[in-house]
RNA sequence: GCCCCCAUAGCUCAACUGGAUAGAGCAGCCGCCUUCUAAGCGGCAGGUUGUAGGUUCGAGUCCUACUGGGGGUACCA
């Protein structure tokens, strides 16, 4: 049930024949009704009128009159105002309210209808490197991705989340070769991710060494010149008179100025790498034992890819070891994937893509490597590198066919940081060339996760935050405000609920806002549990389980048979038709696929209980019927928390 | 150079895709636990939505220019 998508109806007819049965123009029009934006104006408010008015010469508010003459509303609304230049205020009916917090009341699925146009998606999300340390940039992948297939799934889609694992680039040539040169064979065997982990770190710092040192006269004889530059500019500004010369020069001086900091921070940036390996007498040994590890780690790479026996097997090897590991991480962030189909898995078939493309004159040599050129784009896609290896738009070229022709996807929605776009579009431009142009292809962006100095996030010594730490931090100090509110808390109990609830309000804290912006990173944010986080909706839920024990009703018995609901007070009709509202969230957020449209909505709906919750003592409640009624509200309430967190992929306690 | 995003309260973010008086949470101040769990509630304060124009009944939202930040830009993913 979704009382704006009745409402349309509704009106749907009548304006139908003012703009000549025009279809797209009177969708145009049924989306201008919508939830009042104030309470006081009443539920709904259509503002149809004015654009209405303006094309036929009306009066807005002789349009809205003649509509409403037009449409019969008796028994949905109960009054309908005309206010202002010609807005139309809706209140809905009590009664009809009612009838339809019983049939929620009576619905596992809270009245939610199922979609009448289901469609096949694939959502590709998380798709971390493996073999690296997951970190906090692959979280919010995660937890939207997670969230999106979810709910696309509730409202009756049929959703696949496939993790499209970076396992067969470039970091397994840094393992294979960290492997044959420096493991720790006593490490390896005690503790091989670690081991691992340790032998790309070295390896990456090695390669960082030796490319730092090849760009270093680069890129100071770059910000020497620079320099020079900028001081033939200042002498230039000193010497000019006119005031519009000395403007120009002002402006090129500012351009300069920033190019030397983008010069100076790229220059600190090699230093440090430079820095890191010679102040370090082992690391400089090794630095200098292995001055061609950047090309040795791309060979080691090719030669996987080709075949080469030791390195696949190897390979084998590592591969579930490192997906072990990371399936730790999913598991304790409660995310599930129906197909984890790597970029490996596609490596037979990219040769035939390739071909395919170039028989089709689609695809052409430039430089040696095999390209498509699109228009509107400065640089080709590159499908195959000059020295014959495959590249990720390869691979994702030949996902998209595997999914077409095995999911019969009606959409794929990739949810990758917003860094990837010109990729994407590449990518979808090359597909629907090739044929694939049916299927919706959408690259659900996400901003960049922001260290607090406004540079993508990392630590101080370059290292970006694991996420299994900070998985433990969330938890930890779950944990202490449970023990603290708790006292002589069970431990099991106490473990239960720091889990809950301080994953939750990690996951909370990235889905409550809007994927575009870009998020800093901030430890006490992500990790708070007060305000509008996950801890607050639980407790909204824990506390209804508390007035229910307390009062001593089971709830259960009322869904089926429930009594005649009670607007005893202002508020309880507000939390009504605030739950009413659930179906309307779950379909705003599918229209942009925006979870946090549905934090929103459970915040909202939050607030509301809570303000209930302090007017309506339903403890002190004398009627039965009206407690009932009560109780059939909070009993709502918990379930549509509880049923919306869930599609958020968070949980819910009984007591906190 | 070219292209793409972003700019909203001291801080971190919303604003249902053009609607009525721009909202939350932190942080600050004042109240509320002998009353169903204070991880809560009520109140105060905080804004020329980066700047200048434009479009229209109506603009944080659309267009133009500018300023500032981030990202991308031929063989990394």
């Amino acid at each position: 049930m979704n009382a704006l998508h009745e409402l349309k109806e509704k009106f749907r007819p009548i304006i139908a024949g003012f703009v000549a049965d025009d279809v797209s123009k009177t969708d145009a029009m049924l989306a201008m009704i919508r939830p009042a934006g104030d309470a006081k104006h009443g539920d709904f408010q259509a503002n149809f009128a004015m654009p209405m008015g303006k094309q036929t010469g009306q009066s807005p508010r002789a349009v809205a009159e003649t509509v409403l003459q037009q449409c019969n509303l008796s028994g949905i609304c109960q009054t309908v105002d005309i206010a202002g230049p010609g807005f139309i205020n809706l209140k809905l009916d009590d009664d009809w309210i009612k009838r339809q917090l019983k049939s929620a009341l009576a619905d596992s699925r809270l009245a939610v209808d199922s979609v009448t146009n289901a469609r096949n998606y694939i959502v590709d999300y998380s798709s971390p490197n493996v073999a690296k340390p997951m970190h906090v940039g692959h979280i919010r992948s995660t937890v939207i991705g997670d969230a999106l297939t979810r709910i696309l799934n509730f409202v009756g889609h049929c959703a696949k989340s496939d993790n499209h694992l970076g396992d067969w680039g470039t970091q397994f040539g840094m393992i294979l070769y960290g492997y044959k040169h420096f493991r720790d064979q006593e490490a390896f065997d005690s503790d091989t991710i670690g081991e691992l982990s340790r032998l790309y770190r070295l390896v990456r710092k090695l390669i960082d060494y030796h490319g730092a040192r090849i760009k270093l006269v680069v890129l100071e004889t770059a910000l020497a010149e620079l320099e020079t530059q900028q001081s033939d500019l200042k002498q230039k500004q000193s010497e000019s008179q006119e005031k519009s010369a000395v403007k120009k020069i002002k402006k090129e001086i500012s351009q300069i100025e920033k190019r030397i900091n983008d010069a100076a921070e790229k220059l600190q940036k090699a230093t440090t790498a430079i820095d890191a390996v010679e102040n370090d007498s082992e690391l400089s040994l090794l630095a200098a034992a292995h001055p061609e590890i950047g090309t040795a780690v791309l060979l080691e790479t090719a030669k996987l890819h080709a075949g080469d026996q030791e390195n696949r097997d190897l390979w084998t090897t590592f591969l579930p070891i490192c997906k072990q590991d990371m399936q730790t991480i999913y598991d304790r962030l409660d995310v599930e994937f129906d197909m984890a189909l790597g970029e490996s898995f596609y490596n037979d078939t990219l040769g035939a893509i390739v071909d395919e493309l170039e028989a089709k004159g689609f695809a052409r040599e430039s430089d040696g490597a095999m390209c498509v050129f699109l228009d509107g784009f400065e640089t080709p896609m590159i499908i195959r590198k000059k020295d014959g290896a495959f590249l990720y738009s390869t691979t994702d070229l030949a996902t998209i066919k595997y999914r077409m022709d095995n999911f019969d996807a009606d959409a794929c929605l990739y949810v990758v940081d917003h860094r990837q776009h010109e990729h994407f579009e590449k990518l979808f431009a090359v597909a629907a060339l090739w044929g694939y142009d049916e299927a919706e292809l959408k690259h659900v962006s996400f901003g960049t996760v922001m260290g607090k100095d406004g540079k993508p996030f990392q630590t101080r010594s370059g290292d970006t935050v694991g996420l299994a730490g900070l998985l433990n931090e969330a938890e930890k100090r779950a944990a202490d405000i449970a023990r603290e509110l708790n006292e002589g808390i069970e431990a099991d109990e106490l473990k239960e609920n720091a889990r809950v609830v301080g994953i939750g309000s990690l996951k909370y804290a990235d889905l409550s806002q809007n994927r575009a912006s870009d998020y800093t990173f901030d430890y006490e944010k992500m990790l708070a549990l007060k305000g509008n986080t996950a801890a607050y909706l639980q407790y909204g839920y824990a506390r209804v389980q508390g007035i229910l024990r307390k009062v001593e009703v089971d709830p259960r018995p009322l869904r089926d048979a429930p009594v005649e609901f009670e607007f005893e007070t202002e508020i309880e009709r507000a939390l009504a038709v605030q739950l009413l509202r659930f179906e309307e969230a779950l379909s705003d957020v599918l229209i942009d696929y925006k979870p946090n449209l549905l934090c929103n909505y459970l915040f909202d709906l939050g607030q509301t209980f809570f303000k209930f919750y302090d007017q309506c003592s339903l403890k002190d409640t004398q009627s039965e019927t009206l407690k009932h009624s009560r109780v059939q509200l909070c009993d709502l309430t918990a379930r549509t928390i509880k049923t919306g967190l869930a599609l958020l992929g968070i949980g819910v306690l009984d007591q906190m």
